[in-house]
DNA sequence: GACATATATTCTTATATAGGAATACACTAG
DNA sequence: CTAGTGTATTCCTATATAAGAATATATGTC
């Protein structure tokens, strides 16, 4: 099996470096394909096809003016992943969890060392 | 270009559905591969792939114990991910963008309607 | 209608999976 | 050392990009 399509969920659409930056563009208001190619220095059919990616799992919506396609940050669909990754919270905010993983870690560098030095 | 590989960051690491779901079930604590694989019905190759694919991007760490190597997680990887995505929260907050998406998305309808009933 | 502007689509290519199957490797018990 | 348990790795295949190049489509102007 391949790696499961771009447009399957919010997830794998901002995978794409490239697509999040268009999303961070858009937080200052809609613009036009042509406007996010200039700014980000991409090809104007790159530009089309990531905006469409992101159409489709519905992080941005697009009106029409004139020639012109006018594209709107969507941010329900990056509350998905928002939401997904506010559930660990508590993790890293649990100092003595940090502390447990790192004491881990040391134990582990002691034990690799005696496993090389007394093999 | 193809795809960035999944090991490049830890947005391209969640992106697999698969991966997400052994990050939570790593909430509840270490495990082994083989326990993972049996809760998830994964076959013990493919989980030790995820597994991996985890461990590169920093979202997971292994210590072993015996034959078996014990996964746990953490969670400041994830924190990147909610850190970035956290950046959009004031949008989805802000009830008046709502409203202005939703009377945008009406207008569209009704442009599309003409559209085709009086082309 | 002819031409310009803005955007979308098609085609091609190099690359990267994710899962299945088979196998290798690591560590323990006796 | 031999068998058993737990995990990682290798090989294979079908699938899916992302970017470039070329082209098609849509809309406005004159």
């Amino acid at each position: 099996m391949a790696r499961s399509p771009t447009t399957s969920d919010v997830f794998n659409a901002v995978a794409e470096l490239q697509r999040r930056r268009i999303l961070e563009l858009l937080v200052d208001g809609e613009k036009s394909v042509n406007q996010i190619a200039e700014v980000l220095a991409f090809r104007q059919p790159q530009t089309s096809k990531h905006l469409n990616v992101l159409k489709e799992v519905g992080l941005v919506t697009v009106r029409s003016d004139a020639q012109q396609r006018l594209y709107r940050l969507n941010p329900e669909g990056i509350k998905q992943i928002y939401d997904w990754s506010k559930t660990f919270e508590r993790h890293w905010n649990e100092s003595l969890d940090r502390l447990e993983a790192y004491l881990e870690e040391l134990q582990q560098q002691v034990q690799r060392k005696d496993n090389h030095e007394q093999p």
